[in-house]
RNA sequence: GGGCGCUUAGCUCAGUUGGUUCAGAGCAUCUGGUUUACACCCAGAGGGUCGGGGGUUCGAAUCCCUCAGCGCCCACCA
């Protein structure tokens, strides 16, 4: 068979991911002969496009899925989209703006036409892009969060709670978007901050031709001012107590209050309340029994309540206001300030407007207990656990989950509102007329009586639930596989969802299934450019995920993706570590071919030969040792890194050189076998990693029977090894490296072979690697002596001395200088050792092995100086 | 304002229970090498008083205190 010169993953990975789903690797379904490994993927919106965040998520994934399924697992990883409301929404939005339809002017339905029709041409685009990347999802259970099944979860859910009393209707202050206008939740709020400007207006007194002069951000809530607040124990404003004031404009007279909330230091100390438009001037408002005069639409812009700039948006009507201020000379001065202004999660420019309204929202005091407590007991265990510390944060002081949303794409709340005040909360409405006649008494109630409420709930009110719903666990709760596959065994996720997702996962296995929803939560880091900036459309620094796939090929970026990236800590992400993996890829290829090209010969194997199969088999167990040990610890670049060394170092640079007959020889097949056999060893290993160029080569190692493919092969077992064996080579490995420093410092080419002569009490074991050292070395002969043997470079190795006769071309100054510094620093160094060990405190404190292993530093440096010094003796 | 975390080689980071896994890795840099699997390569080298200071200890990158710088989360002053 001829393979190829160069590597083409292109072809291959199309090919070999083909195969894959051909012959139903991905797939699972519940096998009481095996343990169960389950993931629920982190659904990517339904809209989303693949962006480098995902491509580490996903790569770490399927690495654990991979190895899981190798190990015998019965490996199980269900894709899934998310119907992203809010994102979704206005997406279509705008693209129906672009053909001149406004949202308005659409029914409920229509749009919703609208929307699935777009959803099912362009979502799950990224689907298809995660195949790209390798990701071996069971593609068979792939959910949509807005599928009938799902959302007759959410709807089930939500009357359940209901029912329960955790979910209630209220009326509070939330967190508007006025672009989309909906409300969202605490947690899609993002300060930043931002260079404003500190307004100071003067408020006439009543009665008075007296002023107060307040500070504000936001002058235009001056035309909702019902109150000014003064703190009662300032000095300065004791004058103002029980007085009015006179709104500018509206010429409203409004109360001057006193409340000890108000900070002296800031502005004047005077703070003007508008109780509509400020959660704590709300408060005050409460506290005060103030009017509540709300003055913006839910646009944004200024309703007929601000009796001025009606319909101008509130920027505007910002800078409209500050004219007529500044015209009408009350406006007393404007200063710069830096203060941090919420914006929206999903429309980054929009400033949220704090607005009162009527909204649901799920209690979160008992539902959260399980959830504090099995995470703090490591019940469910945080990887890196220093998250374990925001999420208890959180917890404690967490607060109510507003979840209505007033969009379309959702689902939509399942109340249905009649009469006066009448709500029935049912999932369908001839249930919820059930409930209707019953809790009224009224039995004339139809079906057109009941009117549902119009917004959908929060996207996080059905993501929270797919560890139980994506195995259809609320509508057939004991079946297969939700009883097989919960809990799933690990989250992959990034640590930026740990409110929105991760916490309300936990809280929902708890609440529906009495149970952790999985057993380890990995955290992956923000995927950052090399300035630690976020990846950003706008800024332009995020990479395009396919082309870098079609650059490197899906296992050089995987490769490149993990290189370096701990659990939790955010990836800088460099194409050069792309590069690398691809470079790895082309190593790995340019191996096999080196072997496979080789003609073989039936004769015995050398002892050369033998010594390094021995050798390498022995490190490679060495190795899956170390392997156990990361992935346990989800060290997954550790890991990573191993396999990497084992495979470039020790494999090629080391084994395969040892091995590789001169050129044009045969090879004796016994060693071959072993080393294809090593092959299919070493595939296996970095299979997790590097999917497609592992499997192509274990296709192309031979013939395979149908099923027998690398994803589905067993993953190696540790056996003991030789310990001495891999000591006995590293030392020889030391001294052909010395050799080759020794020819590379004094220009000595390889091509010239030298003569090497030990001066050692150990030579019977380096003699045991004589040929390996002389082939890598290049030596015409390797024997024992007593004394130096005259014009000879030396080196020593702890406490071995090694000589090289070399013929006066060698740069005797430049030897001295050499030795000398090695004397100055072995003197030093002794110096140290002598020090500790003549401290009495040392020597009777210290563990018996700590004080001999100084003992022993102290003897070694001893005969190093002897030997450094009768050196340079010898040179002059 | 409350909390969490970080600071180790030029860069990105390991370093678990204080001592032989202790000063490491990869990349980058430098030197030398190419008719022989691979220049997407091979061989070799240099580089850090482990952020500063203090303490505990026979012994500290590791434990404690303190200072400085950085990052993040939460709350939020109009």
């Amino acid at each position: 068979m001829s393979l190829s010169t160069k590597y083409n993953p292109q072809e291959v990975e199309s090919k070999i991911y083909e195969e894959w789903m051909t012959k139903g690797f991905f797939h699972s379904k519940p096998n009481p002969d095996k343990e169960p490994f389950t993931i629920i993927i982190p659904p990517p919106n339904v809209t989303g496009i693949l962006h480098m965040g995902h491509m580490l998520n996903n790569t770490i994934q399927d690495v654990l899925i991979r190895k899981a399924r190798m190990e015998g697992k019965e490996a199980c990883w269900v894709p899934g989209t998310d119907h992203a409301s809010i994102a979704t929404e206005a997406k279509v939005v705008g693209l129906l703006r672009e053909k001149g339809i406004t949202k308005a002017d659409l029914t409920r339905d229509e749009f919703l036409k609208h929307a699935h029709a777009w959803k099912d041409k362009y979502g799950g685009i990224i689907l298809d892009q995660l195949k790209r990347l390798g990701a071996s999802c069971d593609w068979d259970r792939t959910f949509f969060t807005m599928e009938p099944k799902l959302s007759k979860a959410v709807i089930d859910v939500f009357v359940r709670l209901y029912k329960k009393g955790y979910i209630y209707r209220g009326n509070k202050m939330v967190n508007w978007d006025p672009t989309a206008q909906t409300t969202i939740s605490n947690e899609e709020v993002i300060y930043k901050e931002v260079d404003a400007a500190l307004y100071y207006v003067n408020y006439k007194l009543e009665g008075s031709d007296e002023f107060v002069t307040i500070a504000t951000t936001r002058p235009e809530t001056i035309l909702g001012d019902t109150a000014i607040c003064i703190n009662p124990n300032d000095e300065r404003y004791q004058h103002l107590k029980g007085k009015r004031a006179i709104v500018p404009l509206v010429n409203r007279s409004i109360p001057i209050i006193e409340d000890e909330y108000v900070d002296l230091e800031f502005g004047t100390g005077c703070l003007k309340v508008t109780p509509a438009h400020d959660i704590n001037d709300y408060e005050l408002g409460q506290k005060h029994n103030l009017e509540i005069i709300d003055i913006l639409n839910d646009d944004g812009t200024l309703s007929e309540a601000a009796q001025f700039f009606i319909g101008l948006d509130r920027e505007e009507a910002r800078k409209s206001i500050t004219k007529e201020l500044k015209a009408l000379g009350i406006l007393a001065k404007v200063e710069n300030l830096r203060h941090k202004v919420g914006f929206s999660e999903r429309n980054p420019d929009t400033v949220v407007e704090p607005k009162l309204s009527l909204q649901w929202y799920v209690d979160m005091q008992e539902i959260v207990k399980p959830a504090l407590e099995n995470v703090m007991n490591d019940e469910i265990q945080f990887y890196p656990p220093k998250f374990k510390n925001t999420y208890k944060h959180w917890l404690d002081n967490i607060r109510d989950w507003p979840i209505s949303r007033q969009l379309w794409w959702g689902q939509q709340i399942p109340a249905f509102y009649y009469g006066e005040n009448g709500v029935a909360v049912a999932p369908t409405v001839e249930e919820a007329l059930e409930i209707a006649r019953k809790d009224s008494g009224d039995e004339k109630l139809q079906i057109t009586d009941l009117k549902q409420d119009q917004d959908v709930v929060d996207t996080w009110f059905s993501s929270w639930l797919v560890p139980i719903s994506g195995f259809d666990g609320f509508e057939n709760p004991g079946n297969e596989d939700i009883k097989y596959y919960y809990p799933t065994s690990v989250l992959v996720t990034g640590w930026d969802i740990i409110f929105f997702w991760v916490a309300r996962m936990i809280f929902a296995g708890y609440e529906f299934m009495n149970e952790k929803p999985f057993e380890k939560v990995y955290f992956t880091g923000m995927v950052r450019d090399l300035q630690r900036r976020k990846m950003s459309k706008s800024l332009g620094n995020s990479p395009d995920a396919l082309g870098l796939i079609d650059q490197y090929g899906a296992d050089g970026v995987r490769v490149g993706m993990l290189l370096s990236s701990a659990a939790g800590n955010d990836l800088l992400f460099d194409e050069k570590l792309c590069e690398q993996g691809r470079n790895f890829s082309t190593k790995i290829w340019n191996a096999f071919r080196l072997v496979k090209n080789w003609e073989i010969v039936e004769k015995p194997a050398s002892q050369k030969n033998t010594l390094a199969k021995e050798w390498f088999e022995a490190r490679y167990n060495q190795v899956l040792v170390e392997l156990e040990d990361h992935f346990s610890k989800f060290r997954l670049s550790d890991a990573l890194m191993s396999v990497y060394k084992l495979i470039w170092d020790d494999f090629c640079s080391w084994y395969l050189e040892i091995i590789k007959p001169d050129f044009g020889q045969p090879i004796d097949k016994e060693t071959y076998d072993t080393t294809i056999n090593f092959f299919e060893k070493l595939m296996k290993v970095v299979h997790p990693y590097m999917p497609f160029i592992s499997e192509e080569i274990w296709q192309k190692i031979e013939k395979r029977e149908d099923k027998d493919y690398l994803i589905v092969s067993e993953w190696p077992e540790a056996k003991a090894f030789d310990q001495q064996i891999i000591s006995a080579a590293e030392k020889s490995f030391e001294l052909i490296s010395n050799i080759r420093n020794i020819r590379n410092s004094n220009g000595i080419s390889f091509k010239n072979e030298l003569e090497l002569f030990a001066k050692t009490s150990e030579f019977e074991e380096y003699s045991a690697f004589k040929e390996i050292i002389s082939k890598l070395a290049n030596l015409s002969s390797f024997t024992q002596c007593e004394e130096n043997p005259g014009s000879s470079l030396s080196f020593t190795i702890n406490s071995d001395e090694f000589f090289i006769p070399v013929e006066g071309k060698i740069d005797v100054e430049k030897e001295k200088a050499e030795l000398t510094n090695e004397l100055e620093y072995t003197k030093g160094f002794l110096n140290t050792i002598n020090k500790k060990l003549n401290n009495e405190r040392f020597v009777s404190n210290a563990p018996e092995n700590v004080v001999a292993i100084e003992k022993k530093k102290q003897a070694d440096a001893e005969s190093k100086i002897e030997m450094l010094e009768a050196k340079l003796k010898e040179l002059g």
